[in-house]
DNA sequence: GAGTGGTCTAGACCACGGC
DNA sequence: CCGTGGTCTAGACCACTCC
């Protein structure tokens, strides 16, 4: 059957897969047909199945479990960490300029969120603010991300929180490090800084928030440099 | 050769990949072995090495030319772009949410690109501001495009740059409906925010241009909202 | 014509999950 | 035990590119 058309098999059978979802015929969490099924209903080789379905799976759309099946899945956000990841292995990004966009869309979740900010957010963040102060070594770094992770989730954009994590995520060893080490001694910047990030915010101040926010990444870029220079 | 161990075989075919890369056998543009070559290298089977490299080819790193061979190629960005198509495909995210992450790029975009613009920039600027104000229906949607894109190329942030790209790929249609239909009425309002981006950029105004920014991405949601409920 | 990707055949065995 | 994914065998033909 040397088709050639004009596309790919496995993008017909990304194309089936799609159309099923859009008839919602599936959801997430749902399993799709098996290889051998798709097989016989679409009438190609299982090899084309497989290539489409490696496709459907680093798009994060689709999980292979051995023994069970394939299942729609939602891990786009896997998906975009590895592109990230593979953009920093072939140096065409770098920390730096991770670090920038990090910062675009804080500020931007920031400006969203004080608009949306309700009491049962304020009390969470009440919460994350006491872990932040008492934090000893160890739970810095745990304190940090839900801090962060918090401000985005306030600001109510799905998109804006998958970009993020997956950017913190291609950072986390850094973040990390600098936490740990490097900064040591920048312990009360790191700390002043995010509670004034959190009074901002409660108070409703765009403006010290934003720059509160901006310190905050200055405070991490210096932090990236001097780590770069000692390393 | 039943293998368990651990891994998968295609993530072993792309470490191997990624290690030729890592040792500078091969760069952008380069070709990679076979796949009868990989197959006989790495002792697999032609089906599995094809698995692998339909990943590499949706991580947009290689790109197979039939008849030639599998080129190592610089396409994440279209990667990304497929993302985020798919996301809004399965109805996590949607318009409006893009719009909000493109105006945080955009406005980081703005602020580095305030201290690193120089000539070369001014000149090229002016030039897209005068095609902008003389462009007629069909040229507004290039003249649009050219205008953001220099503003983030003037960021000198790769990674912001691809994001953006990215994101504008994903709503270029409804940009270009915006413009074309709804907004009709609103060219003028177009021009005047455009041109203030660009007298702030030049000013060095930080605030004016932020405010600017923000017009603008309103002006674009008020016409995603007229569509929405037009259409 | 040789090399390469795209696809198929018609099976096969392994490991895993669930009944 | 059966269905499923993971992988392999040992080929094959087509379409394309380059020489």
């Amino acid at each position: 059957m040397g088709k050639k058309e004009e596309q790919k098999v496995y993008y017909l059978v990304i194309d089936y897969i799609k159309q099923l979802v859009k008839e919602n015929k599936i959801g997430f969490g749902g399993k799709i047909p098996s290889e051998r099924e798709l097989m016989e209903t679409l009438g190609y080789s299982r090899n084309s199945i497989r290539e489409a379905l490696r496709t459907l799976e680093h798009m994060g759309l689709i999980e292979s479990r051995q023994g069970k099946g394939n299942y729609l899945v939602n891990q786009m956000g896997e998906s975009l960490n590895s592109i990230f990841s593979m953009l920093i292995f072939m140096k065409e990004s770098d920390y730096l300029e991770v670090n920038q966009v990090r910062r675009a869309i804080e500020s931007q979740a920031f400006y969203l969120a004080l608009d949306r900010i309700g009491e049962a957010e304020r009390s969470r963040f009440r919460e994350i603010m006491e872990n932040m102060e008492k934090a000893d070594h160890q739970s810095k770094v745990q304190a940090d991300h839900d801090f962060h992770q918090m401000l985005i989730q306030c600001s109510g954009n799905r998109l804006l929180e998958l970009v993020m994590q997956a950017l913190s995520q291609v950072c986390k060893d850094e973040i990390a490090l600098i936490l740990d080490n490097a900064a040591q001694k920048y312990t009360d910047r790191w700390l002043e800084l995010h509670e004034k990030i959190y009074h901002c915010l409660l108070a409703g101040d765009r403006t010290g928030g934003l720059e509160a926010i901006l310190g905050h990444y200055q405070w991490i870029d210096q932090g990236l440099e001097e780590m770069g220079t000692v390393g």
